[in-house]
DNA sequence: ACAAACTTTCAATAATTACTGAAAGTTTAG
DNA sequence: CTAAACTTTCAGTAATTATTGAAAGTTTGT
């Protein structure tokens, strides 16, 4: 395997994750790009590698920069927009995992608590859908809690909770 | 909020979060009905409840069957087939967790090694995209290695790694 | 102020993914 | 063995989601 199809099975390879994970593709496929390229890459650039339209490109950078995970950088003396994306890949785990929280678990940690807090009526039923939600409430919460003290240790994060996790 | 209405709520919910994460609707909506109610469901059952056809049923019981997360139930007499979901919430994460990593992160994880392991050719590219990889690489397996190790602890797996993490 | 160089927006369209329903298949009782 | 009761399959269709590309918008240099 040389540069070229290293590179392709990657970007095309982080592409379909990202399908997957409810991103979408072009996205995760920018993203993995700039994350390779060892210089910033114009919009230009971009669109040619993965052979798409300037309006997709333009709509997935802005997320990507909403995310915080790439950065518009101005050359000196040129007109045109390069891009970098963050390097660390710590950094990075740590603002996909923040996101995915705010999107994702805290609405549903919402409803949860909002079905688990109807008023108990007596019936089998009510108890039922009462105790389960609450439980899914718990587990969801203290799961969201865990990955947020993970994430808000910057450094290492992963490898320390493993570590104690372990003992 | 009512009965119903809360049930409504719940089950809609947890459809559209399974959505989000790749699990299609219909699977999501049917373990939910399952795990809020007090008795087995038949296909009938869901599909009334549910509002969808007998095919979509069909297919998404057989999926949740194959994930362990649903079983089918004989009643000795009855004809009809009848559905119970787990019910305690850290074997379902557990089981969704294992299942995720299966589908989703082996593959890459195996990606990831064949491309950083491509032959060093001195260029500046080449050794980026083998440092970069190679990173993800890590990061990836130290994080299944965690959800494994986190999920095959079948009792309290959650609390008891939040614990060991906060010291 | 104007024009060139560039980016963003968004309606139309393409691609993907889920759902239906009827036909085929399976199991059980008699 | 046959019929009834049920489940599964799958081709067609519907719903959803992503992408294009051209027009509108913005910024910068002169």
């Amino acid at each position: 395997m040389n540069y070229e199809e290293a590179k392709l099975k990657f970007v095309s390879t982080w592409g379909s994750l990202g399908t997957l994970w409810g991103i979408n593709k072009a996205m995760a496929q920018i993203q993995a790009l700039l994350f390779i390229s060892t210089k910033p890459l114009s919009m230009e650039d971009i669109m040619e590698e993965l052979k798409i339209s300037r309006g997709n490109t333009s709509m997935n950078l802005r997320q990507l920069m909403d995310w915080g995970i790439v950065t518009k950088n101005i050359i000196p003396g040129e007109r045109k927009e390069y891009f970098t994306t963050e390097k660390e890949v710590q950094e990075l785990a740590r603002v996909i995992a923040k996101e995915r929280s705010r999107r994702e678990i805290q609405p549903v940690i919402k409803v949860l608590k909002e079905v688990s807090s109807i008023k108990d009526d007596g019936t089998e039923k009510t108890r039922e859908l009462i105790k389960q939600t609450k439980a899914l409430h718990d587990l969801t919460e203290t799961t969201d809690d865990m990955i947020h003290k993970m994430t808000t240790q910057k450094q290492n994060w992963i490898t320390k909770s493993v570590f104690k996790f372990m003992k």
